[in-house]
Parts: structure tokens; sequence; C-alpha cells
DNA sequence: GCGGTAAGGTGTAATAATTACACTTTACCG
DNA sequence: CGGTAAAGTGTAATTATTACACCTTACCGC
């Protein structure tokens, strides 16, 4: 291969994965002991490097796939993180991607295996290296996006309840929602769509549950929560 | 040094600056013709490597100064850009940036000496690699940052018309303004203070200049245009 | 010196969006 | 069969946003 910029300094290149859940009406994310040196055994964002013959887009659905065992979840990057002595062992510039999962759907055996585990994101402990800077970016980018394009249903079961919705979506804004005020505005927004089936797992009387109509969505294109 | 991730392979890492400008009425950016192969002569953003001694910030700040000759530029991250073939000379990933900059405060030989000028944002042309692609994505955060944040004014003179500041807000908005709305908004933040002097550059009549003041918005965290 | 011109500057009413707020229904459980 | 806990539902008040038109000023050219 010929070599055009072969004067300059190459450097590692690595991707780290901040991952959101919501379970029992708080938002969550995955975290787990760092397995290799320097650092072992802080808690961490699950990550890995990049290789030369991927785009960094692919290493962070690589590493997702690897953790989760879950392919096309829905993924942005948060941006490049490159102090220089950000990692204390070498030199390395980190992208960092947050992703949206439903816990439900991610294998609790498979999540052991890993080493992960899910904590609250308002207890999170102090992270190895500037992870802590990358998870409170993600949660600015992740809150914002929520609020404006319908994705908060990746964090959710296809189907679910108005009041799980509410939650969530309490749970991203960190304060309460008149649930009123809530419906309202989810009757308006004719992607989501009420069906016949009904929960019972959450109250007595039972609720409808809904789902997210993603054609329906593309000709309408109007969301705000 | 000691080598923890020494199995893993190294990418070269480089910087690139869309750099906005506000003139007659009209946003711009700077551009020039690539003085490098591959793509020598194409149009393309202004860059540079990433130093192994360097931090990726104070990298797109050097790149910065060493085009502008100016410091302290108001600055932020657009992302990492890292398909594999992105670059057809070899892999190297680009992380983006964008700065506001006013274009009076940019010597214009300097400007001619590093073979840049300004382009008229909506008549742009096809740019080396992905760089359209960062432009796209650099403009998406700068419309969303401004209307949120007193950003705006890197664009314009540290004195300034309401005239001159309703034409920034219309040509990053890409739509016209009310006069009167906008100019009672302006009056309710009142660290965008009038001055007693006053312009008569832009019209016969002259128009009050008027000035952000940081310390004032500092104690009252207020804006939205 | 005076009429034309071109930008600066000013307030109010109509409409739309957002917020506040409380009671009834349902089905399970003990 | 009464208690309980979540589901579900509408209206009025407030606030924010939009639409809209005329007078002022100073220069310029005649």
């Amino acid at each position: 291969m010929t070599t055009f910029y072969s004067e300059h300094s190459q450097v590692l290149l690595s991707v780290d994965c901040i991952i959101f859940g919501f379970d029992e009406g708080k938002l969550k994310i995955l975290i787990g002991r760092r397995q290799m040196d320097p650092g072992r055994g802080e808690w961490s964002l699950y990550g890995g490097f990049v290789r030369s013959d991927e785009g960094i887009d692919d290493a962070a659905n690589r590493v997702l796939y690897d953790l989760t065992g879950l392919r096309n979840l829905y993924m942005r990057q948060v941006g490049a993180f490159g102090n220089v002595d950000r990692d204390p062992g070498e030199r390395v510039v980190s992208i960092a991607y947050y992703a949206l999962i439903n816990v439900n759907d991610y294998d609790d055996y498979l999540r052991q295996e890993h080493g992960v585990e899910w904590v609250n994101f308002d207890e999170l402990p102090r992270l190895y290296s500037d992870h802590n800077e990358m998870v409170l970016k993600a949660r600015k980018l992740m809150k914002q996006k929520i609020a404006n394009h319908p994705v908060g249903f990746h964090l959710l079961p296809s189907l679910f309840t108005l009041t799980q919705l509410q939650r969530l979506y309490e749970a991203v804004n960190g304060e309460p929602i008149d649930k009123r005020n809530f419906r309202k505005r989810i009757k308006e927004m004719n992607f989501i769509e009420k069906t016949e089936l009904i929960d019972k797992t959450g109250s007595k009387r039972g609720a409808y549950l809904y789902r997210f109509n993603k054609r329906a969505y593309n000709e309408d294109l109007n969301f705000k929560l």
C-alpha cells in the first residue's frame, strides 16, 4: 500500500459504549469491572479497540454485539475523547457511543458472563479514566434526542402501557409529568397506537398496551414529548 | 514507555475544521483547495494531523491558530468520522470541529496566504472525501447551539446593531424573522445591552449599537432566539 | 432647501400552546 | 364485599407566539 501520510504518527483508537436501559422506573446503565491493566478492577464502560480494517461505527456495533448478542441496536456517537493523558497506559483516543436497549432483550446469563451490571444512572460510581465525562455527555445527547425523536421506544418492550412510557420520560427528564397532559400529547401522535391487548402485571385493573408504528411515523414525522 | 495495548493496531488521526463566518447577510464557511495528494486541488476543509503529544482539542486549536492567527476561538467538536475508506490515501480517522469567527478579525492577507476563501454556505461545492457530511453535521449542531446559547455573537463584531443580529439569525434559521417580535425578545435579555454608540454605515439614519455582556449573562442564564 | 428614499424604531390584539387540576372506574385481594 | 391501587378522562386559566402597519430620521440628489 502506498503511504501518503507516512511522516505522521498514529494513535490507538478505541470505542466505549454507554448502554442505557430502563427498569422499575429508573434509568440504568451497564458498567463492569475493568479486566485489564492499567486500572484493572475499576468500574468502567464496556469498550474495545478499533481494528484497522473496520469503520468506527462498525467497531461500536461489534463491541455492542459482543456484549449483548443483539444486532441493530439503536446507537449514536457521543464524540471523541482525546486528552493526551486520558488513559494511564498509552495514548488512546476513544470514541464514545450510546445505545438504547430494552433490558428484557438482554439475556441475564450473557450479562453475568461479561461481568457487567445495571446500575441506576443517578447512583453511578466513579469510573475509569474519563468515562464519567462520556456518560454525562451521552446522557445530555440522549435526553435531547428522546425529547424530539421517537427513540425512547427502544428502551421499552414493543408493547407498553402509557404509564410505562410516562415513567420513562419522567426518569429521563428527572421530573414528574402530569398524567392527563401527557396522554393528551400521546393522543395527538397517531403513530402511537392503542392495541386491544391489556397488561395486567402493573395493576389490578389492567392497562391497554400501545405500540409504536414506525411506518405511520414516517408519514407524519411529528414527535415531541 | 510500557506498552499495555501493543497487540492493537494504530491509525492516523486528523482534525478538520468547519469555520463559520457571517458577512453581508450570509452565512459563510472557509474552504480551500487541497494542497496534497491524494485529492490535490479538490475543495476541502482545512485540517491537520493530530500529534502523539497533543490532545485532540489542542490539535484543533493549533490548526485553527495556524490558519487564522487567532486564539481562543469559539470551537466545538462535531464528531469523529471513521469509515474505513473515507480517505483514499490511507486509513485516517478524522475529528471534525466547527468554529465561529468574526470575519473582520480575520486578516485577509493571511487568508490568501493559506489559499482559503469564504464561500456562501448554501453554494457549497462538492468537497473532498466526507467533508460535506462533516459540514452538514456541524451546521446542524451550530444551528441548535446558537438558538439556545449566546454564541452567535462570535460571528459579529463586539458592537453590533439589532438588524445585524437579526440578519444573522435569519441566515442561520433560513427564514425571515419579524422585526418587532425579534426586538421584543432582545429587550427581555438584559445581557444584550444597548450602548449610546451609533452605527452609520448601514443606514442614513444610523442605528444603536448593542453589546453582549457575558458577566450579566452568567447571572441570568436565559437565552433563547 | 426640499422631496424621495431606505433603514430604524415602536405596540397591540388574536391565536396557539401549555399548564393546572380532581374525580370515577375497574379488578384484585383479604 | 369493602379497601386499595393504578387506569382513565376534560376543561378552564395562563402564558407564549404570531401577525401586523405606520412614523422617524438623515442622507442624497435635484
